[in-house]
DNA sequence: GTTTTCCATGAACGTTTGTTCAGATATGCA
DNA sequence: TGCATATCTGAACAAACGTTCATGGAAAAC
């Protein structure tokens, strides 16, 4: 029988995410020591290896869940049938989501070549999902005339780019409202394809 | 008196930078070692020592010159007192610069946090100078009319995200000519600042 | 031809790295 | 109360880390 109250692992497991999180966002995988983990979590060195098999493993973890919850809620989010207004359901929704998560869209986003390469090939597969979905919507608004994009591709990750570096500087109780934030990014993104 | 011929150090200094750029490009800054440096230089770990103090000066090297070269190439360029004009000359610099450093480029983005608390004040002041550059000429552009921009912090940071993401993906002799891709980026800011 | 200067070697240093594991501790169940 | 199990400690491991330095050899200067 699983212990119920009394045992530890419900907590200090999360706990061990949490913290590797927050210290691979601010100094980077690499340069971030397993000693260092076990010390934020107030635990010795060798009780980290009960939540994972290695230290490669707490990075898999955190950037599978990442891109996991990041399909799974735009799965769900509701979007109109057409193409600009789902660009701006997806503008929105990119930018409410990162700056609601700045630590793990941070690692995402920098430590791809900190993976090995089979766990990168299966994080890269759900970004490269992710990409598409943008990808689809510039398509479906190009081909009826919505859109003036000149290439596609190169357009997708231009979108993303701009609307991805929202979290690099945006503060909760900063200057300007959230919602407004959103407005603008979609604004600007209205703007770049021409919409 | 300084000896020409046969003076090994005028050869092999560029070369330990351009191993240790090329390295801290690929896998980051923490994760790279002196002896994988000296390995790829084809020398003794302890030689690096005769052309940087530490591992610290290597990446302050690159990331200061990288930022100096690039304030001296935009001063130096030719650019139209308008503000439209002078955004489009800024986007087209920006992708052409960028697009011809990948790897410098991407040091300088991603290991501003590698860097002691001296050396990133140091860096940042001239990253700042930079972005500072395009605030102004969303400024002047705002105050006239041309652009139609809700906050231009903000707006200054969203375009350099656009510009800047150009150098993770293009490879020359890509899809696209250069040119090509400017005019594409131009574009894409140009509807993006409402000009 | 001798001296001087430069640059690289190769070994060593103390520290820190990721990981393992036998044993101690504490809790839930009978 | 005592047994079983889940969790953590504390120490240890070999390997790799950044950095230093005495030594050697080759080229430049005289």
């Amino acid at each position: 029988m699983a212990r119920k109250t009394g045992s530890h692992a419900e907590i200090t497991g999360p706990r061990v995410q949490a913290a590797a999180t927050e210290l691979f966002a601010r100094h980077g995988y690499a340069a971030v020591s397993m000693r260092q983990i076990a010390s934020k979590v107030g635990v010795q060195v060798g009780a980290l290896y009960n939540y994972t098999p290695d230290k490669q493993g707490l990075l898999l973890d955190i950037m599978d869940r990442h891109m996991n919850e990041l399909l799974d809620a735009w799965a769900e989010e509701s979007k109109p049938e057409n193409p600009v207004g789902r660009l701006e359901a997806f503008c929105r929704f990119h930018v409410r989501f990162h700056v609601a998560r700045p630590d793990t869209m941070f690692i995402a986003n920098m430590e791809l070549r900190n993976l090995t390469p089979e766990n990168f090939e299966a994080v890269e597969g759900l970004r490269r999902r992710y990409e598409s979905a943008l990808e689809k919507i510039l398509l479906a608004g190009q081909k009826v005339g919505l859109f003036n994009i000149t290439d596609v591709r190169l357009t997708t990750m231009a979108v993303l780019a701009l609307l991805t570096g929202v979290a690099n500087w945006y503060r909760e109780g900063g200057r300007l409202p959230l919602t407004e934030v959103e407005r603008i990014h979609w604004e600007m993104v209205r703007g770049a394809v021409g919409a």
